[in-house]
DNA sequence: CTTAAACTATACCAAATGGGTAAACAATTA
DNA sequence: TAATTGTTTACCCATTTGGTATAGTTTAAG
């Protein structure tokens, strides 16, 4: 039960832009500030990017931006872009995923999506303008 | 970001038993009610054993019952019994993990945490006495 | 006091996931 | 047109996950 490490480095590299501002930065930058391999940031921006946190440019002083003010910037957000939707349990999203095949009030799952529905709020709670100094 | 599936299939087995009262069941008999793997249940039994929520009874008529009151265990509870203590992101447990080994006062980090601990309150919110029918 | 029923402990295994690298490609600007 | 920088896709190895098998230990009944 955890946040892996692709969007680990993700909220590193989502600080990084928020704290360069409007500037436009190159992976290696990052990836060197944030002491993150640089391939695998490479593989990472292109989900962020899809999720409209960021933008990129291409060629010669290209690199990387904010595509949007931090405050708008949640940690579910980036979460959400990289390792897609939580689900505290696999049945909370894949219908018909449980063994059981429970009862549809089930109590235990309607627990879980209660729980769920707080930690996807409170992981929303916070956005990349808290985090500036 | 997910429980497992241990977990999952020991929120079942603590519901039967919960539901069986002071009653010891055999495997057998939670595992097919429950759609559990028998060998994989039996495996997974002596987590919630040592975490003193269940109590096991060998030798002929043998089985498991609730060590406890369903009242005190939690979900949180059977989730640390078979997967350990949650962390949102390794950094909040192991120490030193953290490839930038960032500033103590990383504020992400902190967020963290801070959301870490609510989900735990939250898990513990619930016990299986809330799910009987 | 032996046998059968039940849990326990370990070891093993295949498939999926996680973390990361490599190489060829596409776009942009000087 | 060449150099720079992101994109795409494929590959790779180690770990985790979910599950099975096997040998062993405890206990109650006969």
């Amino acid at each position: 039960m955890n946040i892996n490490q692709a969007s680990d480095y993700g909220f590193r590299a989502v600080l990084y832009l928020a704290q360069a501002g409007t500037k436009v930065v190159e992976a290696q930058t990052i990836a060197q500030n944030e002491v993150v391999p640089m391939r695998y940031l490479l593989k990472i921006m292109p989900s962020l990017i899809k999720a409209g946190i960021v933008r990129s440019q291409r060629g010669v002083g290209g690199g990387y931006a904010l595509a949007r003010d931090p405050r708008d910037i949640t940690l579910l957000d980036v979460i959400e872009a990289i390792e897609g939707p939580i689900r505290l349990n696999r049945c909370l999203l894949d219908e018909g995923y449980c063994s059981k095949q429970g009862p549809p009030d089930c109590k235990i799952h309607q627990a879980l999506a209660d729980i769920q529905q707080k930690l996807d709020s409170d992981l929303s709670s916070y956005n990349f303008a808290d985090f500036l100094e």
